[in-house]
DNA sequence: TTCTTTGCAAACCTTTTGCAACGGA
DNA sequence: TCCGTTGCAAAAGGTTTGCAAAGAA
């Protein structure tokens, strides 16, 4: 088991991040577009974890004053789609989250409840006994959601 | 591992669970209600994974015509904390889910992407693995949610 | 030119809240 | 009686959609 981090991207792999989308959208017969790839690359430089209205706020700090919320709601499952984020912390209600998946390993999250830190973590033992059980099942395995909750040192002591 | 099935819930057993109901709402200095129970049984003898709306569709289909959506908002977190339900399939998106948790071992998920299935199960090494974790990384583990996605047998041969 | 994308506003859906009437202890 | 509960309607928060103008190929 270890921490994953997630350094940021540089910008060899902001292009080819942006190379990617392109590829995605013009295989489904859509057009890229200047919009498209600066909420793009405001999501993949975004630290942490962002709701769809973090990142317009992020955006428009950014000098995209006229993006509009529509356009970055349409604009996600796209980017999802794409595979340069994904969404996660399922559990943390109101708003769906995302994160950057372009480049970045798989790693699952365990929560502090006291002070909503975020620890990010693989543990490979986890991936086999899911497929494990999966196939037990009769499942072809293809995803999931794994979030553990849970007090921090720090609140543990504060407490 | 094992499936983990939900037999229903006895009349002995729906007793308790509104005697422990009624516990925890006397504890908080609140009243009991028939409203209140009505819409506890419904929660505790629904079949399955059920929304706020369902909820209310069997209440209104059992007779309790005229109780209103806001009170089922109001009382499902009640039920929450008293622990007759739970709140589960965080990821199915659009709508709180929740199941019954009163008298029921604790599970897991796996769910058919393709049919929309659910599968539950109960795999004690991923209990462990997850204290374990937790306490590697210094939380005290209070909670987690764990679902899995995958293609059902079924629907692996229907391709 | 031909479509796709975008901004805008309105619609939607789920959930929450203020309030007056109702109901339990 | 006193205070919590409920129905109702309105509001709130997040997300989606119809439409005309703007932009990409």
């Amino acid at each position: 088991m270890r921490r994953v981090n997630a350094p940021a991207l540089d910008s060899g792999g902001l292009e080819r991040a942006l190379e990617q989308l392109r590829a995605v959208v013009h295989g489904k017969g859509l057009k890229s577009s200047g919009v498209r790839d600066a909420v793009a690359r405001a999501a993949l430089q975004y630290e942490g974890h962002f709701t769809a209205e973090e990142l317009l706020t992020e955006l428009r700090a950014q000098g995209a004053a006229d993006t509009h919320a529509a356009t970055v709601y349409r604009v996600l499952p796209l980017l999802v789609e794409a595979g340069l984020i994904q969404e996660s912390l399922l559990s943390a209600g109101q708003g769906h989250r995302y994160e950057r998946a372009f480049e970045r390993e798989h790693h699952d999250h365990i929560i502090c409840t006291s002070c909503k830190k975020v620890v990010e973590f693989e543990f490979e033992a986890f991936e086999v006994l899911q497929r494990d059980i999966s196939e037990h099942l009769g499942f072809r395995l293809t995803g999931h959601v794994h979030e553990l909750f849970g007090v921090c040192k720090n609140c543990q002591r504060a407490t």
